[in-house]
Order: C-alpha cells, then structure tokens, then sequence
DNA sequence: TTCATAAGTAACCAATAGGTTACTTATTGC
DNA sequence: GCAATAAGTAACCTATTGGTTACTTATGAA
C-alpha cells in the first residue's frame, strides 16, 4: 500500500458521518444509496459525494441492479491499515511514554554535563 | 474517546509528511522543532503547523528546556484506535467479503421473487 | 555584550473539502 | 404509456488546509 493511498485511506476515515455510513452497511449490507441517504441530515447528493470518497478507497463496494445500487461495506482496507500499525507499534505499547520522556531528558542534561566537564 | 476526537486523530495521520514527522521522533526522541524542520523540504513554519496538529491530539509530546522544545512521539493514540478496530472489526476481517456481496444479493433476487410470486 | 540561533506570531494565498440547488437520465409499477 | 422514484451531473458557495514570507522574542555562547 502507498503512501499516498493511506493518506486516502485514513482521510476517508477521518469524518464521522462516513464513519458512520460505514456502519448502516454494516448493519445492512446492500442498502441503496437514496435508502442510506435516508439516515442523514444531509442532502442526498452530499451523501453521494461521501460514498464516492469511500468507494475510491474500496472500503464500500457496489453493485447496480435495476436502478438501485446495492452498497456493501468492506473491511479489508481497515485490517490492513491495522496490521500495519501492529507490526509497527505494538512494540512501544508495553512501554510508558512518560519513561521515554525522563529518559532522553536524562540524556540530555547528561550531554550537557560533559560538555561542560 | 468522542467521534469529534476520533477525526481529530485519523486526519492528523492522514497526511504522508505528518507520519514521517512521526517516524523521525520514533528513532531520534527529543528532536527540537528546527532539528526536525531539517529533514524536509517546506519551510520549518510549515513543519510547525504540523507539529500543532500532531500535538493537539498527543500524537507528540513536548518538553521546553532553555530555548529548545523537545518532542517526543506518543504511540497511545494510535493503540486506541487499534484495540477500538480490533473489537469492532476483527469478526468481518475472517469472512471473505466477495461471499457477503454474492448473499446479499442472493437476498435481493429471493425478495423480488416472494413478491412476484 | 553582542551576535547567532530556536522558536513563535501574523498576514496572506491557492487548492481542496463539504455542502447546496437545479437539472438529467433511467427504471419500475400502476 | 405515464407518473414516481433511484441515481447521477453540473455549477456554485464557504470554510479549512497547507503552504508561504516577514517580523518578534528569548536564550546561548564567544
């Protein structure tokens, strides 16, 4: 995945009503758009635009059957994301952050020390 | 955490140059701001900018002493997300996504056929 | 003490995001 | 066949984002 895609990625999950569009699909997988558009405030267009910024990112996928597109969510996109950071940080979330803090000024008074020294 | 927050959160790290701001403090804790602005290309007001919006949601801590101001990377935020996705995801992330579609419809053809029937 | 450096503030600018209304197209059901 | 409904497109508006340069303040060091 690259850079640029979890930038995409990320940013479509970064909005709380798409957040929450994810989870009517969740809840109703195959919903069409002027049904989930039914949930908001929000005109049916700007609900449109919000899917558009999920579809690009895979994290809803359609299918058109008639004149209504069914709308399913898909997970993927968020496990990889959460994967990553797995592999990433899990490592630094055993340890206290205060600890790393003291530590490196610890350091850093040390360094001054035998400047002066 | 409040969904305003969880926004907060996500778009902060939804930007390539904020996560390699982020991936320097990792290795070189305690970094000062013009230490940090060094290792990019915009200027170092811009790197600052950033560095506002990684600290309004903790993502870095910092510490002034005499005319630096250290930073620190904090890895928590990130580990909230992570467990709050593992809960609400993990169960989806074992199906295969391609099967929840074809269901679906499946679903849609079977209620069009009660109906007709 | 004075010069260099770390950091912060202010004012500005262009591009993008997030929303709107109005209009078009294509199915469906009576 | 025709009215209602699902969806999409276009044009527009405002606020926010991401960047800039110029200026200020405060600390450290020769």
């Amino acid at each position: 995945m690259k850079s640029h895609d979890i930038d995409d990625l990320l940013s479509a999950l970064a909005h709380a009503e798409r957040r929450r569009m994810l989870d009517l699909l969740m809840e109703a997988p195959g919903m069409g758009v002027s049904a989930l558009a039914s949930h908001f405030a929000m005109s049916r267009i700007a609900v449109q635009k919000h899917l558009r910024v999920l579809e690009r990112v895979e994290l809803v996928l359609s299918r058109k059957q008639g004149r209504t597109r069914h709308l399913f969510f898909n997970p993927i996109p968020i496990q990889q994301i959460h994967d990553r950071w797995t592999t990433k940080y899990s490592a630094f979330w055993s340890e206290r952050v205060v600890d790393i803090k003291t530590r490196v000024e610890a350091a850093i008074r040390d360094r001054k020390e035998n400047k002066s020294a």
